[in-house]
DNA sequence: GTTGACACCTGGACGC
DNA sequence: TGCGTCCAGGTGTCAA
């Protein structure tokens, strides 16, 4: 699933094949993916000119001249650059029409992914980016934001997932960052020392940065592009290694569920 | 206000 | 081979 890293490679991507592009027309083929009006959707896109692609969390922010195309890839959304005289293949649910006769096409097979668009001057205003907390790369992603955030007895599993604290972690990584922060990911977080706020902090940077430098993970459900895949998923140490020798003690790793969500852990690393 | 459960979705894996 | 069931999981919604 895309998280921070592989929205992050989808974004280096794209910016390569449709920047400078403009876009004729939309056809929406799945109505629910679109978040906006649809009729104001459609129209206010056309002419629009992709000036830049930006990501803030796990959306990607295409900036037209006038407006923000927000992305949302959820589970399995993944773009295509196309010919406009390729066949549509099956879970293509929206397509940006160019003037030079290419397509950009939104294919999404659980059809979770989202997309708003923004006035540029209203696009962190309201749904979906206004509430979203600071990425782990930003200045502020220090103990004592961790600390203002980190109240209640709330595991730190779904805290490290909540976008509203941290932005831009799914469930692989934040398996990954609490094996390397030696964390239980059942610890209530105001049971949290200082250290272990500290450990959080460069954990999640070292993960993350190796990911993007990676190009994110490929796994089953998830590509970035039809050509392109990632290579963390050769450097996971937990996540999907369920019965295989924890990397630092040789204990097997286990997996649970914390709050419904595939947890994997080393129970010799990581005591509650 | 906070927290947890559930729905949204489909395809792959697995057991029978 | 075919069928049924379970699982994967980010986020919004709703109930407790």
């Amino acid at each position: 699933m895309p998280e921070l890293p592989e929205v992050e490679t989808v974004r280096n991507t794209l910016k390569r094949k449709v920047l400078n592009k403009t876009i004729t027309r939309v056809d929406i083929l799945y109505d629910k993916i679109i978040k906006t009006d649809l009729a104001t959707f459609k129209n206010n896109l056309v002419n629009q000119t992709i000036i830049d692609i930006e990501r803030k969390g796990k959306y990607l922010l295409f900036k037209l001249n006038d407006y923000y195309l927000i992305s949302h890839l959820r589970m399995e959304g993944k773009y295509s650059l196309k010919k406009a005289t390729d066949a549509i293949e099956k879970h293509t649910h929206v397509i940006f029409h160019f003037a030079d006769d290419t397509e950009l096409r939104y294919l999404d097979v659980r059809k979770f992914g989202t997309m708003h668009l923004k006035p540029i001057e209203k696009v962190y205003m309201g749904e979906p980016l206004e509430k979203l907390g600071l990425e782990p790369f930003d200045e502020g992603f220090t103990v004592a934001y961790l600390k203002s955030k980190f109240t209640g007895n709330r595991p730190i599993k779904n805290v490290l997932l909540d976008q509203e604290i941290i932005a831009g972690l799914g469930n692989i990584y934040v398996n990954e960052i609490l094996f390397l922060a030696k964390l239980h990911p059942e610890k209530p977080v105001n049971q949290l020392t200082e250290q272990n706020l500290m450990d959080i902090i460069e954990a999640s940077k070292v993960t993350l940065e190796k990911a993007i430098k990676l190009g994110g993970t490929t796994i089953r459900s998830y590509t970035s592009d039809d050509n392109v895949t990632g290579r963390f998923q050769n450097e996971l140490l937990v996540h999907g290694k369920v019965n295989e020798p924890c990397p630092v003690c040789q204990t097997p790793i286990i997996k649970i569920k914390v709050s419904g969500r595939g947890t994997y852990l080393c129970p010799h690393c990581q005591k509650l």
